[in-house]
DNA sequence: CGCGCATCTGACAACGTTGTCCAGGCTCTA
DNA sequence: TAGAGCCTGGACAACGTTGTCAGATGCGCG
């Protein structure tokens, strides 16, 4: 433990070796022949179709120079032992993985699914895997995953940050692993970053509810360390102070998303003696349960939510929100790491995309009181 | 093209590296030394630290048998030259990989977010990644996917089938890839598979609707060829029956889950002269865009839908549900596949997870005629 | 009939790592 | 002080693939 390289996730190796290995290793290597599981090489097939070892490599890869017989032999070959070539020995040679990786916050985030998705669309346009792994939000998780992805030589790197400091990743990005970052910028380094106008989207979202006559708009959004948190919280100030309101301190409330500090949080703001009208909330995470905490009350209270969250439009009323395309973050980051990967990008860019106001009612609630 | 060995996925491979390699490999070629994008090996390591190649592998690994000296130089040197061991080359000597794949329909899809995060856990907790893709719900898709993750060495496979014919993993299964199908079943091979209980959910959600006085009662689902779609099918009949209501075709409609056709297949069912009185959907797909198609309707039409949806409580009137645990899929999936890699598990076997009836409101609606 | 050329094939090294095995130096004991 | 035994370190081969290059084979032409 710790003699490692910093941060490799080395010290579980062997505990993970003795788990993991064990049967079939133990049957490999009792069989005197080949290891692996008894899987056949190319040697095998090239033994069995009577050819050369390069002739198969040759024929496997599709590459010219062989006579239709003889490749008739070795398909035949390959089929008779279930040959299927090994790629990590191909990487290795070729240097090359045809692999991305995926470093996110959480996969059953219903956020992140379709960025997901998108990301993989493209790297599938381009012949690559997708591994993918979610930091729960923690940065040591986050580095972790970042450079076991590196160790497992991905090409390339798409990145939603939980931590701050992306320093580590400097080794890699020297070496040539691509890297983008989504949804928040990279921390103390350059790097290509895509994001949504979180800002902009935030003022927008408050903006719409200053119009409708609110004044007391209470914040209700995820820890202030990450950026996409900060920066709504500044938009929502910005749209404030634009309006003349003097912000107090008691309808903002940052923090963890789970129900029950965001439920807490939005009790407080809504059972202060000046209570507020109307709530922005800073994630689809939080909007689900302020939602529900609303419903609950007897006064009707204004909501303006950021992302989209599916069913809104069925609520009575429907829920109002701040949209931003997930899917366009994960499509955008994959073709500019791809970009990177073909050598057609040199600048680290931060590109970012807009978001969308859709109103259905919660947004346009008045003030009642 | 078509020459290569019949499933990989090779035949993409030239355009593919043509398209990743660039830049990179260029730029390492032209320097004679390293390849790789420079990367530094355990031989630079080695050749900086002034020690053998096999200590700097000690070093890495945590192995016993170096003085804290010798450790402390190797550390300096591989902190200095940003060394980070190639995973590639260990897979490829140590004939594992710890790493396992997920071949699935949609990551979009808000099902398969916790069911992938929960699969991704266990994975963790075993020091193993996580491959995924999405099949689209295309069978040639998954095959080419499942293969490729094959190629790659995976230690186990968790597949969510879209097709119905798994021979294909037949030789790989017989080379010791673990491999456990999820949410379905394999087909023509024998495998594990952890699945809902289909059947009996579907069965209670329609007797719940027919406990409530409900006779004509209509079935939107998923294609007939997907196996959880033809075991909800038959979890209705089965509750049909056993109320000893006669099924009349109309009410039945299987097929594509894109709103699209769902929509048609409900106004169908709702115009026709003796409409139906409630429906029962089929997933959470379908249920989504029934409730979209119900609140357009002036009767009021009593629904039950198969899996839960988020905010599903919170309509009016709260929609009810056949819930499955898409979580305890995943987990129960991944921790049986890890119990065959470590040769504790011998004969497949088919596990089915209950699923839990839950009424808010959608299915206690009487009859509207 | 012999030569040259084009085409097809295979031997070999290399990719970066780990397992095996042996050498050398050290300590401890007789 | 010599010998036994242990501990540390390194040389080497092997994992399965691909790139290089040279050899073999067959064909056409002079």
């Amino acid at each position: 433990m710790g003699r490692e390289g910093r941060g490799t996730v080395g010290e579980t190796d062997e505990r993970q070796d003795r788990r993991i290995v064990p049967e079939t290793t133990r049957r490999a290597d009792r069989l005197p022949g080949n290891r692996y599981g008894n899987r056949p090489t190319m040697k095998d097939v090239a033994a069995r179709a009577g050819v050369g070892l390069k002739t198969v490599s040759r024929v496997v890869n599709g590459e010219p120079g062989v006579t239709p017989d003889t490749e008739r032999r070795v398909q035949e070959a390959i089929e008779a032992l279930g040959f299927r070539r090994n790629d990590s020995a191909r990487v290795l040679r070729k240097g090359r993985t045809a692999s991305i990786g995926l470093v996110l916050e959480d996969l059953a985030d219903p956020f992140y699914g379709p960025l997901s998705r998108a990301v993989e669309e493209v790297a599938r346009a381009h012949g690559a895997l997708l591994i993918n792994g979610s930091s729960a939000e923690d940065p040591e998780r986050e580095q972790e995953l970042a450079l076991a992805l590196c160790a497992r030589r991905v090409d390339g790197l798409v990145v939603i940050p939980a931590g701050d400091d992306h320093r580590y990743l400097e080794p890699e990005i020297r070496a040539g692993v691509a890297t983008v970052f989504v949804d928040r910028p990279a921390g103390r380094i350059e790097a290509d970053a895509v994001l949504s106008d979180n800002y902009g989207g935030a003022r927008d979202g408050v903006a719409h509810l200053i119009a409708h006559g609110h004044r007391r708009i209470g914040f209700i959004g995820d820890m202030p360390r990450i950026h996409t948190a900060a920066e709504r919280l500044r938009g929502y100030r910005a749209a404030m102070e634009d309006a003349g309101i003097a912000v107090e301190e008691r309808w903002m409330s940052l923090g963890a998303t789970n129900p029950e500090r965001v439920r807490r949080a939005a009790e407080e703001m809504l059972s202060a003696p000046d209570p507020v009208t109307a709530v922005f909330a800073g994630n689809n995470r939080v909007t689900v349960t302020v939602i529900r905490v609303l419903a609950e009350q007897s006064r009707r209270v204004a909501l303006v939510g950021f992302d989209d969250i599916e069913l809104a439009d069925l609520l009575q009323p429907g829920v109002t929100v701040v949209a931003q395309d997930a899917a366009a973050l994960g499509r955008t980051a994959a073709e500019r790491l791809f970009r990177q990967l073909d050598g057609s990008l040199v600048a680290p860019e931060r590109i970012e995309l807009p978001t969308r106001l859709i109103t259905r009612g919660s947004g346009e609630l008045p003030p009642a009181d």
